[in-house]
DNA sequence: GCAATTTGTCTCTTACAAAAGACACATGTA
DNA sequence: TACATGTGTCTTTTGTAAGAGACAAATTGC
């Protein structure tokens, strides 16, 4: 149970399309990237349209949605020849959020955090090696930048990718991070070593704010929720008008590093 | 598309056991088997305990855990080497809901209902070819019996379970009853054509009571929600004590009819 | 201290699932 | 009327994934 080491997170289910060649697939995979498919999508699909988006052989897939309708992880959607989620999917996933006291007072505290603010609020983690967005309540701004639950984002165009890499070796961080994931949305590109210093910087202060990363009107302020001394297990955000206040700013960020630390493990 | 067939809801995943040789399994059923063990036991499990659980050679539910936690279905359970539901389950739940209206307002419903009378209400749905409770919200009351979200319970037991098979051919029925689903936890043996015959009267009346069916303390009040003219998709359902008055029970009636209607499709 | 059990990783074989592709039947559209 | 496009179900073939088993290392128990 050697724990330090850097292979914990190693995602190898490739995005999609490098399986150049038409190769036998795991029956297995193929079901992992339907639901993937299906969840990048978020809405139902016809089941031709899924074999393409996943590219696989139309046989197979008829077969492999037959069989995970019959189990009830998906469901024919009401109007037709659709597939999406089904109940048992939502059955798990709420078994998970009961067995993950982080994951259901996180909910909770966002949710307050976004109410009395009026800002948009997230619970952020760490999945496969990837920034999501586990849980979002949007603000009562007329124009809120409204990124799905689920959604996942390259690491360093958020303040909480900072936060969530606090823990890990410059090693560790060279796997996760991918040359298009520096790439910025509006073309500038980051240099891996400046990321890196982010991270020292954000490890060190306990929050970290970024301006007009992800789009030109907004700043991100997190902070960071351990798990255990070091450990950042989740991230609190608040995404905020990029013109507003240093005063409101730093107000803000105080609010949100005490309801992390409201979060984290006694300790 | 017919859809009157019997054949609509099977569910051949076969409860665990009856595998009575060490027949070669598709390793996509391994993966459900594990899925709906994990979801039964409502706990983190070693996988040795795994391999056992859902009868499967060690060296395969090694290699499907490390598959399934790689992609993010599963989790390593914080304290050692113990798996459980992972976010992504999580995540693609959050989908479903998102995708169903139905759900997402029949969480909301149920969640007043039970503000409301004090009472322990719950949103059930058929989940192929079984009755499931798929969001409750306890009452008030000091003792209240808490049936987890998930748990499936045989269809005879239950008010709902005559609501919700009320569309549905006699052939249909027998397939998805079976003989021990008609032994009642008191130890009496209900009647297949007095369950049937329950059926027709819920479906006539339009809601459902059965008093002291799975324990001898509460009564249970159903009221079906149409996804389509004589298509009862999910019931809301009250547990009262038995003791609870005529009168009272005639009001929380009126009231769990209301609202179940609320949630019908408009027609 | 030495057994007995459990854990995690490996190798090798063959039973069998994934894939190819043919088929029947709808559609829509030139 | 022909011709493309999409859907759902077959059968056949063959590449490979599931499984048996052996192993070292870590945990137990007595």
């Amino acid at each position: 149970m050697q724990d330090g080491n850097a292979l914990a997170a190693r995602l190898d289910i490739g995005p999609d399309e490098d399986r150049t060649s038409g190769s036998r697939e795991k029956g297995l995979n193929r079901v992992l990237h339907i639901l993937e498919f299906l969840h990048t999508t978020q809405r139902a699909v016809g089941i031709g349209d899924l074999a393409k988006g996943v590219n696989a052989p139309r046989s197979t897939t008829y077969t492999l949605v037959r069989e995970l309708v019959d189990a009830g992880l998906l469901e024919m959607a009401g109007d037709g020849n659709r597939v999406y989620f089904g109940k048992k999917l939502y059955l798990y996933g709420m078994d998970y959020v009961r067995g993950n006291d982080l994951l259901r007072r996180g909910r909770q505290e966002v949710d307050n955090l976004s109410r009395e603010t009026g800002e948009t609020s997230e619970l952020c983690m760490l999945q496969s090696g990837r920034y999501t967005i586990v849980h979002s309540s949007p603000g009562t701004r007329p124009f809120r930048i409204s990124s799905a639950t689920g959604l996942q984002i390259p690491l360093p165009w958020t303040a909480s990718g900072r936060l969530l890499l606090a823990g890990f070796e410059r090693a560790a961080i060279e796997d996760m991070v991918s040359e298009d994931d520096l790439l910025l949305p509006d073309g500038r590109r980051l240099r891996l070593d400046d990321f890196i210093a982010d991270i020292a910087t954000a490890k060190a202060t306990g929050h970290c704010v970024t301006s007009g990363l992800v789009d030109a009107y907004t700043k991100c302020l997190a902070a960071p929720v351990f798990s255990a001394p070091g450990k950042v297990e989740a991230t609190m955000c608040l995404v905020v008008p990029i013109d507003t206040s240093e005063a409101k700013t730093g107000e803000l960020i105080a609010l949100l590093r005490g309801r992390a630390a409201s979060l984290s493990i006694p300790g």
